[in-house]
DNA sequence: GTAGGGTTAG
């Protein structure tokens, strides 16, 4: 043993002899991890405690009910099993329930073994109960490594030792380790309960494999006994349906609840809003106060989500109005998702606020923060943000340099692009398959294309169809054909189902008046059963979004859309607005293509705002794929016109169109 | 002694 090591620490490792002498070598700890651990802990753990022998010397403690007044300070209170050493104490049952409950509660994994290895000195070396304690420590800790070993060597089980390790499985997001506990407890002769089938449910919820074979069965079990009843197995049933998707299931579940809380509508409001789903989410927010629930953190927290993910800000803001009456404060959890539906649907300026307004901004709120920056075409602006979070030291992510580079790719700044890839070194994240696919969309966009062919092929990763795909798009943009087709040959190999590359190549080939081989591709596409996503574009007014597509005939409002683009068609092309035709199916004669190309349903959208809001209001449009290059030109010559602001959001970022011109500077 | 719900990118 070191002889640099202190009287204090000596103590502790003690402990570990003792630990040591009773098999704790069975443990997942080797003899020099336990070492380190215990000398650590003796010295970090209690910082009341002035260093070395001095503290013993003046606290001769015999007083027992003194000793475990200790235990009431900061820290795990790990120093009174030095006294039990000492034979000044003994230690019972409350005893070592206190210093595990403070570990766990902690969170210290280096005590929490050092407890453990203690009580196997003691009488408790075979209790139940007490072991059961440790494993749920281990779990709560986030070592499921010494759970397990614990589980494995444990002799005896019951229901609470399984359930402990099933749950920490599921919730450490390894639903297969916890699934297939349960055939193996059943084995044993035990029975679960509504601790059990919750946990289990959990855990099938993020297995959507084999037609949800395992929950499904687990469901069966539930109901045969009776235990769909109780609240918590009756809300992880309505979250599991949720996240598999199935949110009529879902509902029904949740409807057939005889007791239910503000858990089990977050569960079914939170699996709307994973599906995208705003106005039903918005919905069962209504009715869940109508019905006297009160929101929750994770109630406004997915309903953010939802009202981001559908841009619907109107909506957005009178469930913000309603938290703020509520009182609730502005924590991360749920600011940054407020913030998200801000910069999402379409105000950058309010989503800067609530980042300001945060009790504490962390990451992710920089992440958004940052994201909402690129997205609306603020370049430089996300650059001086990232630069200021390095300067005040806060640690960035893989996503908070994916926002960056992002952010550089579309706003055109090459030089910065490449060195913060490079700087990612200098903060040990290593590029993910996505940092590439910026790099790549950032050469491409600038127009070196074969540097970025050769950055994909110098890649130490081995390059996705998402790779390849970002050269495509380049290719599209720089009109380059050859290198265009083969980095499309490429996406076909990697995904032969996506319809973007093949309508990129075909509009490549179209643009270049190679019309049998755009043929071809279509050809192709519809031959591999590959389908377009239609496009559509909605709008907000007054709390309500109104939906449109492509030559949109079935509208009530039909008639005046049409006239009024009629007439703004006019006007825009007084001042100079020529209809770019090269964006429509090249099988149409030319007078066709400028019809087809005015009901785009983004000009539609635009038609109706016009329509139906106040003069120099902003239109906030969104689109479920990329703006065309007519349109975009359109919508510039409209905001001039017209005199209003017009904001669009693609799927890629935002365009705010502003007298003439575009926040993207036709860059994207 | 064991249980259910929420965030950022692409």
């Amino acid at each position: 043993m070191s002889r640099h090591i202190s009287k204090s620490k000596s103590k502790a490792l003690y402990l570990y002899k003792n630990a040591a002498a009773v098999g704790i070598q069975k443990l997942s700890l080797s003899a020099a991890q336990l070492r380190t651990s215990a000398t650590r802990a003796s010295c970090t753990d209690s910082e009341e405690i002035s260093e070395g022998e001095d503290w013993y010397a003046s606290h001769i403690i015999q007083d027992k009910d003194l000793l475990r007044k200790s235990l009431h300070n900061s820290g795990t209170g790990l120093h009174v099993l030095d006294l039990v050493n000492r034979g000044s104490l003994e230690a019972d049952r409350t005893l070592y329930n206190k210093l595990l409950n403070r570990c766990t509660q902690m969170g210290r994994l280096q005590q929490a073994r050092i407890v453990h290895a203690h009580i196997l000195t003691s009488h408790f070396k075979d209790d139940l109960p007490i072991h059961n304690t440790i494993l749920n420590m281990y779990v709560k800790c986030g070592s499921l490594e010494d759970a397990r070993n614990l589980f494995d060597q444990m002799p005896c089980k019951d229901l609470v030792t399984w359930t402990a390790l099933i749950s920490g499985y599921s919730q450490y997001d390894r639903p297969q380790d916890a699934l297939v506990l349960f055939p193996q407890m059943l084995l044993r002769g035990l029975e679960p309960n509504q601790f059990t089938l919750s946990s289990l449910f959990k855990a099938a919820g993020a297995v959507s494999d084999d037609n949800n074979k395992h929950g499904r069965q687990l469901h069966a079990y539930c109901l045969k006994y009776g235990f769909d009843t109780n609240v918590y197995v009756g809300t992880s049933l309505v979250d599991m349906y949720a996240r598999w998707g199935h949110m009529d299931e879902s509902q029904l579940i949740f409807d057939s609840l005889e007791t239910k809380n503000e858990v089990s509508w977050n569960a079914l409001i939170a699996g709307h809003a994973r599906k995208a789903q705003g106005e039903h989410a918005l919905r069962l927010l209504g009715k869940m106060l109508r019905e006297g629930f009160k929101p929750t953190h994770f109630t406004y927290s997915s309903v953010f989500t939802a009202c981001a993910s559908a841009g619907s800000m109107e909506q957005g803001k009178w469930v913000h109005a309603h938290m703020i009456k509520s009182g609730a404060k502005l924590v991360a959890f749920v600011g940054n998702t407020l913030l998200d539906m801000y910069a999402k649907s379409g105000s950058i300026e309010d989503a800067r606020k609530v980042f300001d307004r945060l009790v504490r901004q962390d990451i992710v709120s920089w992440n958004s923060m940052l994201t909402g920056y690129a997205q609306h075409g603020l370049g430089q602006e996300t650059v001086q943000r990232f630069e200021e979070l390095l300067r005040i030291g806060i640690q960035p992510n893989d996503i908070t340099f994916l926002c960056v580079l992002t952010a550089c790719s579309h706003a055109g700044l090459l030089d910065e692009g490449q060195y913060y890839f490079d700087l990612m070194k200098s903060y040990n994240i290593e590029p993910q398959i996505s940092h590439y696919v910026t790099i790549v969309d950032l050469l491409g966009r600038a127009g070196l294309l074969d540097r970025a062919e050769k950055f994909i092929r110098e890649m130490p990763i081995e390059p996705t169809a998402a790779v390849w795909g970002a050269l495509l798009g380049a290719c599209r943009m720089h009109k380059n054909i050859d290198l265009g087709a083969y980095a499309a040959e490429r996406v076909f190999e990697l995904d032969p189902h996506d319809s973007g590359p093949h309508v990129l190549l075909s509009n490549i080939y179209a643009s270049a008046g190679r019309l049998s081989d755009a043929a071809r591709v279509r050809k192709l596409m519809k031959d591999c059963g590959v389908k377009k996503e239609p496009a559509c574009s909605w709008v907000e007014i007054e709390n309500a979004v109104h939906m449109f597509v492509a030559n949109d005939d079935a509208h009530p409002q039909r008639v005046e859309i049409l006239h009024m683009w009629e007439t703004i068609s006019g006007k825009i092309k007084e001042i100079g607005y020529v209809p770019d035709t090269s964006h429509v199916l090249f099988f149409v004669d030319q007078q066709e293509r400028e019809v087809k190309l005015q009901y785009h349903s983004e000009k539609l959208a635009l038609a109706f705002a016009l329509l139906n809001t106040t003069p120099g209001s902003t239109i906030r449009i969104k689109k479920n794929i990329r703006v065309c290059g007519d349109c975009h030109s359109a919508i510039k010559y409209v905001s001039k016109v017209e005199g209003r602001e017009i904001i669009v959001r693609d799927t890629n970022r935002f365009h705010h169109f502003r007298d003439g011109s575009c926040s993207c500077r036709d860059y994207w």
